[in-house]
DNA sequence: TCTAATGTAAAGCGATCGTTTTACATTGTG
DNA sequence: CACAATGTAAAACGATCGCTTTACATTAGA
């Protein structure tokens, strides 16, 4: 693998379970088992390297999230958390970390989000066979939902969620 | 009003606006009016500061959440995000900036949470007249849900989230 | 008016931050 | 063997962190 993107990898895991400013640059060298100089050389900076985590990241999950029922899409939630574990969406926890002050860290997350909207509501189509934009609000918010709670409630969190939104599909649409 | 309360008022806003660790304690002083030595002697210590801040929060929180119906919980979800903006919620944030390592931090978030779920429950029995674990669950999800969506789509999130329950609440029970 | 308490302003504490530099070892290539 | 290139280890940069201390002003009660 690329050194760059194996320093990215190691960024990320350590900024998702640790914070992005709780994370020191020594402890991203000592994790990523190389000098502070390589370090610099492949990330720029620390707000560069956070840049290049998020659109990784982004690209990973919605890569996981390509699919075409409602279902399958909790279904990928389930096991992502299982995975990678609940601390909730790491872009909405990077941006408030920085208070929204910090220009690329704004930028990538506004992007994964409007992209994250726009799948969700793709599904919804796709499930349903037509649009319902009100009817695909109400999952994003039962997916965001079970992001977050199963911060304290576990998996039960999305098996909750997945329950509701069946519940939901098959009353209106 | 007391000192101790509106150094505590303040820290809540500083914290919950630009983050527990980008705040430092000099920004503190300053927006408290009061020298560092002064602070110092009413806040103890950051952490004691925050663990105060959370409970201050938690009350708050837990005051305007006195409802009797699954309805006028979203309309009061709805007015506080009105008034105190959407940012998600300021336990989970700051669990996940410390990454769960600051005990203070993590024993408020977790007393406040489980009293969350538990208040949940109980409008949700109050509203149908009888227990419904699993119904309550998902009503948690929602709320959940309205609170980390509404960063991205505003208050929209609430209304999707309020309507999703009381398709719920009319299906089951 | 003397005194003790309580405040402020500001310097300073050691530690750590993100980042750069210096000095040296290890490479693969001609 | 000579030679760039690329790496490491570690010191050092100025800035900032949470927190303490010093020196001085203000005030209220005896």
């Amino acid at each position: 693998m690329d050194k760059t993107d194996a320093l990215t990898l190691t960024a990320e895991r350590l900024f998702d379970q640790n914070g992005y400013t709780a994370t020191g640059m020594d402890r991203l060298t000592q994790a990523a088992g190389m000098s502070s100089r390589t370090l610099y050389k492949h990330a720029g900076s620390k707000v560069a390297l956070m840049g290049r985590v998020l659109a990784a990241r982004d690209r990973r999950f919605m890569q996981s999230m390509d699919v075409a029922s409602v279902d399958a899409l909790f279904s990928v939630l389930e096991d992502w958390i299982c995975k990678e574990g609940a601390r909730g969406c790491f872009f909405l926890r990077s941006l408030a970390e920085t208070g929204g002050d910090t220009p690329e860290i704004a930028a990538a997350v506004s992007a994964h989000k409007a992209a994250f909207v726009e799948r969700v509501h793709q599904i919804v189509a796709a499930d349903l066979g037509h649009d319902d934009p009100a009817l695909a609000e109400q999952i994003l918010v039962l997916v965001e939902g079970a992001t977050h709670a199963a911060v304290y409630r576990g998996v039960t969190a999305v098996s909750a969620a997945r329950s509701a939104a069946a519940m939901l599909m098959k009353a209106q649409g």
